[in-house]
RNA sequence: CGGGGAGUAGCGUAGCCUGGUAACGCGCACGGUUUGGGACCGUGAGAUCGGAGGUUCAAAUCCUCUCUCCCCGACCA
């Protein structure tokens, strides 16, 4: 490909709207325009990195024998209606009418569609296993789209389902696939982890998201570096300090707490206490019902944890007017001792605890001299908190890392929950009809590419994996209408491809200042310069990750490019 | 949905407070000089200032409504 004929419109200043660090790349090295909130076009070189991609999981997703599809985005009501997501999705899922009024929506991820192809087409144990993917464009109505195409609106996705008769199939279908994944994300060049995820309210025992540690992400990942334990924080454990508590008065003591509204007021008030010695009191309706939820002073609730302990369809936080009423006090004065009305859940953190200060459920007064066990009725234990960084590992006692994290990828064992609803069922080798087994598997193909250009990029620009890299190598002749060195350019261009290689020559009529910025800016990983060397017989051959280059005789050009892309290569899987 | 910010030429911005008929840099076109890290000189094209309404002799500027985008939060099988 020729530089003068592609459409690479680069920008020269940083765009205004763009805060993230893939974003404004990607804007300004002409890969991505943005069509409206949360919706992007992409530009060829981003369809050639997106290609280049799905090749590669195309190539893996076969490998554990999946088969490809392609499903409709354009979804009737029945079938998301069939499976009750049609009310569960909610405003997340975009809805339209046709012509004759009925009902559709575009799809959000395809269970339905192929649970129903399942159904309607599967009888036996004999037709099974299945693994049935596709790459399609997927759509939600996100809340708030942001950070350019790391949150947005319409994306593209490959999702593969895998069909089981049993529990042991889902679970070789299921293991097949993280191993698929993680060479998939090897092979695209990432750095990232598994972690153990929250099943959700979907059902289904097990499921392991893939992410990409950036600050940029949205997620929030807990690692051990020693010995590789890694969750969502929505799911991670850790080990606590012991504290050592000292027996305090026969029964809690009421004090005046004149202004003292948070936590971190009460450790400065005279006569309060550190923040791991009181106890956070929450209100939470869960499906509408109010619950107190306890925490120590020091520690953040994690919602998810909440909804997935006590099972609620919907939650959130109590009203302050809903709290008074409940409670006879403004949050800021709550506690839970002495309450028998409301089902209080405490996290295991203040277990046994003694001695504690808390709310007195009367505003600006708090109670000193609590025991946990002898004052407040728990009616459930949780592990509710978050994880912070520094608290120690449960498997090897390391201090945990607490990262940010983008999601590329999540593997879900989804068991019966969709083929019991639609009724996708077979026979079994006993003539027993059962309802089929399933998995669901997603990979973020845009995101995986957004997460290269947030993992490698400098002040100059994007640093592209060369796997994903929507050229391996750009020719840059500095003067171009320089007869020699456009012979010799065109020569090396026309080598290079005719071995396979995925080369760009710059031909344009442009200063070598623009063609070095240019080339840097989109990130090509290899480039070759020709230019008053060539008269020696010299060309130069860049890195652009390592900025290192190295002069090599013209004749050798060639094998020298191919033999440091296979080393690239050797890099990036390794 | 709550809070904050912004819409002026293809891009980045100034002008707005204190109304007087749109400016600068980059990019673009043409001519010339240049050619190893975003060149220089000259000439030129390009904006009804997001939209609608209002105030005024006069509105990018003041008022009202509205649309859109960005950021923080809520939300996110």
């Amino acid at each position: 490909m020729r530089w003068s004929r592609i459409f690479i419109p680069t920008l020269r200043e940083n765009p205004a709207t763009a805060e993230a660090t893939s974003h404004r790349l990607l804007l300004r090295a002409g890969y991505i325009r943005q069509l409206t909130a949360g919706v992007y076009s992409y530009l060829p070189l981003a369809q050639r990195v997106l290609l280049k991609i799905t090749d590669i999981i195309r190539e893996e997703m076969n490998r554990i024998g999946a088969q490809e599809f392609l499903l409709p985005a354009l979804n009737p009501a029945e079938v998301w209606k069939e499976s009750g997501r049609w009310e569960v999705m909610g405003e997340n899922m975009f809805r339209l009418k046709d012509r004759k009024g009925a009902d559709l929506c575009l799809g959000m991820t395809h269970e339905e569609v192929f649970t129903a192809i399942a159904r309607d087409e599967i009888r036996s144990y004999k037709q099974l296993p299945q693994i049935w993917y596709q790459i399609q464009t997927k759509f939600r109505d996100e809340a708030r789209p942001k950070s350019g195409i790391l949150r947005v609106r319409e994306f593209i996705m490959k999702d593969s389902y895998s069909f089981d008769v049993d529990w042991e199939g889902l679970d070789k279908a299921f293991e097949a696939h993280r191993e698929a994944y993680c060479r998939i994300y090897d092979r695209c060049g990432l750095k990232y982890l598994v972690v153990e995820a929250s099943s959700g309210a979907m059902g289904g025992s097990q499921s392991s998201e893939f992410m990409v540690i950036s600050d940029a992400g949205e997620d929030w990942v807990v690692f051990c570096a020693s010995c590789g334990y890694a969750a969502n924080i929505e799911k991670a454990t850790s080990r606590l300090a012991d504290i050592v508590d000292e027996s305090g008065p026969a029964a809690p003591e009421e004090f005046p707490t004149p202004g003292v509204r948070t936590i971190e007021d009460l450790t400065t008030f005279p006569g309060g206490a550190s923040a791991d010695r009181q106890i956070k009191t929450l209100v939470y309706m869960l499906d509408n019902r109010p619950h107190i939820v306890l925490l120590r002073g020091d520690h953040q609730l994690n919602e998810t944890k909440l909804t997935d302990a006590t099972a609620a369809k919907s939650l959130r936080p109590a009203h302050p007017e809903e709290i008074k009423s409940l409670l006879g006090a403004f949050p800021g004065s709550l506690g839970a001792v002495g309450v028998d009305h409301l089902p209080v859940i405490a996290d295991y953190a203040i277990y046994g605890r003694r001695n504690m200060t808390t709310g007195a459920n009367r505003d600006d007064f708090h109670l000193r001299g609590v025991d946990v066990e002898r004052d407040i009725k728990v009616t459930k234990w949780a592990d509710l908190r978050n994880v912070a960084s520094g608290e120690r590992c449960l498997q090897c006692n390391a201090a945990l890392n607490v990262s940010k994290a983008i999601e590329v990828g999540h593997i879900f064992k989804l068991g019966t929950r969709y083929s019991e609803s639609m009724g996708a069922t077979v026979l079994t080798a006993e003539g027993k009809e059962v309802p089929i087994v399933m998995g669901s598997y997603g990979i973020g193909v845009g995101r995986i590419m957004a997460s290269a250009v947030e993992l490698y990029n400098d002040e100059d620009g994007i640093c592209w994996p060369v796997s994903i890299a929507p050229f391996e190598v750009v020719i840059t002749p500095a003067n171009f209408a320089e007869p020699m060195q456009q012979e010799a350019a065109v020569n090396l261009y026309k080598e290079l491809s005719a071995t396979g290689v995925d080369v760009l020559l710059d031909d344009r009529d442009e200063r070598p200042g623009v063609k070095f910025k240019d080339a840097d800016l989109i990130g090509i990983p290899f480039r070759l310069t020709i230019g008053k060397k060539l008269k020696d017989g010299k060309v130069e051959l860049f890195e652009r990750k390592t900025r290192s280059s190295t002069e090599l005789d013209l004749d050798v050009a060639v094998r020298q490019v191919r033999l440091s892309l296979a080393a690239a290569y050797e890099r990036s899987t390794n």
